[in-house]
DNA sequence: CATTAACCGAGACGGTACGTCCGGTCTTTTA
DNA sequence: TAAAAGACCGGACGTACCGTCTCGGTTAATG
């Protein structure tokens, strides 16, 4: 986000908020028409309406920029009870597949993920707008599954963390993975096998309990 | 590879192959030492004490060099046998963590890929160069698995083939995924953990059959 | 000036006196420290702690801002009976050069008047503030001189009127040529050198009568 | 000039001379239509055909880059032997006047000279660019005035070419005055006036011997 | 052993985008 | 209603790289 604390300013004119719509919005087109590396502030500048000046007094750069205009987009994705936790999982990782067919999507994420690499700020950033955020589906999956019987509830908070965080890499980065690096589609099939893969683990493995054994 | 076809030129002085290695290595120290973004082909001829026009002859930009540079490190990759399925695919989780903490590896995997998202011939050259040289990791692990006892040899060669692509997306996406995205350490712990995931899975899971039924 | 006409602004809050002196000291202060080129309404506001709008209420841009903050350092000339014709004009231009010489006159001046030669609204403001202002010096110089008995007085006001504006331009242009063309230093002894040449030329030419003959 | 000195460039590519005399030419027509203040080297680039990086790679930056356009054009006052002195002095006037007359020269001259007062190097630019070169004329002038008789030889060569920057800087500084400043016309009458003032100075004043006594 | 064709270094070339600065205007709160 | 504050649009700045293009000068295989 822009970060306009509301107490710093007080006096002057108010930043433009509908300036803070056009350019997300504007950011999106272009990462849809140009790609990320062809996108230039310049142009997301043009295509809103807007000066240069002003993308620059709410964002640091283009990666700041791109991070805020696509975290929105994951915020679509969404849980809902297909009955059973293997179909809760295949629906999921077919929602996240979509999102990823996604060109604003495809060209930003591994784009900021790699500029990340080198500017810890920016690592925060996609951390706190995009991985943590969307940890909840995870979570939420996992409660209903409880909730029908399909899972144990584990009593330890930390090792209960411990393993979302895995279940989450393992099924964010499968799918990025298969679509991004091997570039090949993630289908039905795909999705079903995958999820077969990790239920049986996740029911089959029951978990260590002792991590540092 | 820079590709000298050795039928097309005959005549003339032939292309310094001092060059090449001088070029790659330089490569790497410049995305060591200014990461994927701040590196220039400007520098990377600097360093390598050849002229711009040597770097174009041979690749066709920044991508396709850098990709060069880095898939070499790739082959770096070793599956020594350690006993058991389990203390191999753990080795090879914590080898690949290696691999990705080193800062020239780091900035340029997920940067290639990004630009591959609007490339195509960049994604072949990604798949050809990183990706499918080395599943011979995943292929490797299984016959020895095999050999143990570990597990059953599947007759069916497309079902092999589909589950070792599985396998090869959940392995290589997660570890990714953890250290780029979510930026958490990939030690022994999470090591250990995911692959008891992961081969609970491969186990109880007896991967399906038949995948269109 | 800037311009407050007493007949126009009756209402609400009045404009701030103090203001004008404050912005127009600080304009000179930003001459010396920056030079003209250099000096932006930005700065000028800031020195004056004003804010932007009210520099722009009050003067149209930089140009006019900076004809009326310089003008009135014109008006420190004067022209002290020093005894002779020839003591007073080497007076004047030894007065003339030290103001030249001062950093805020120095920049400010060549850089209007070259404005000026596309901005004829500027052009009409310099010379009534300064040019015609000034001219009051050579008036001066004349009529004591006459008084003396140094020089013949002219029946012909015509005549006169174009012989005072002559020498106001030779004085001026020699003097301005000299320093900051030629960048040669106005001395005492090119002041004599000056005085002896102008005022040869003035005695014995006896300026001539008819002007179209 | 932009100095290339023939020395020490030897290798890589040369610069094209085509691109100088384009830029020159694009300078002074930028100048015609726009004026100093709002010439930018972008429109100059544009004019030319050419990149801006090759016009910095030329010049430091607007101020060089407009003495040497215009130093040109003073070249083209000539001096053609009119007779006498009095019409020598009255035609190089009226020529000097014409060459003020130009947009060009108009808006360019008054706005280096201002800028030259806080650049060293600027004010040597045009010193040796512009200044020196003209005092030709004053030499010529003089020289023939001797060859005539109507002008004594002036033994001491220090006297004599103090005597020559006096006369340069008060008919040039004159001229400058009379037309930027006072912004009046420089017309035949003028001319004629101000000739006369000169030359009986110069006649009567038999200009002093020793300067410090 | 001379030719010769492709190579090499150097660096200028036309472009594009950068991120900053300033000019002048507009919008807000405060006096 | 003016003032202070500061955001706004527009546009030029000077720089950095891009990828291409001359240059003069090697360097091997060919003839």
């Amino acid at each position: 986000m822009s970060s306009t604390d509301p107490q710093t300013a007080r006096t002057g004119r108010p930043r433009s908020t509908a300036a803070d719509a056009a350019i997300l919005e504007a950011t999106r087109a272009s990462l849809v028409d140009l790609g990320w590396s062809k996108l230039t502030m310049g142009d997301v500048a043009a295509r809103a309406g807007v000066a240069k000046t002003t993308l620059y007094r709410r964002w640091a750069g283009k990666n700041e920029l791109v991070v805020d205009a696509v975290a929105v987009l994951f915020d679509e994705l969404e849980l809902p009870d297909r009955g059973s936790l293997a179909a809760d999982v295949q629906g999921v990782v077919l929602q996240f597949a979509a999102l990823l067919e996604r060109p604003e999507t495809r060209t930003a994420l591994m784009a900021v993920v790699a500029e990340s690499t080198r500017d810890d700020s920016l690592r925060v950033r996609i951390r706190d707008s995009i991985v943590e955020r969307q940890k909840r589906l995870v979570l939420e999956g996992r409660q209903r599954a409880q909730r029908r019987g399909e899972l144990p509830v584990e009593p330890d908070t930390a090792v209960a963390d411990r393993t979302a965080d895995l279940i989450f890499d393992v099924i964010a980065g499968a799918v990025v993975h298969r679509m991004l690096v091997s570039a090949e589609p993630v289908d039905t099939d795909w999705a079903r096998q995958f999820t077969l893969l990790l239920l049986s683990g996740l029911g089959a493995g029951a978990m260590e309990r002792r991590p540092g054994s």
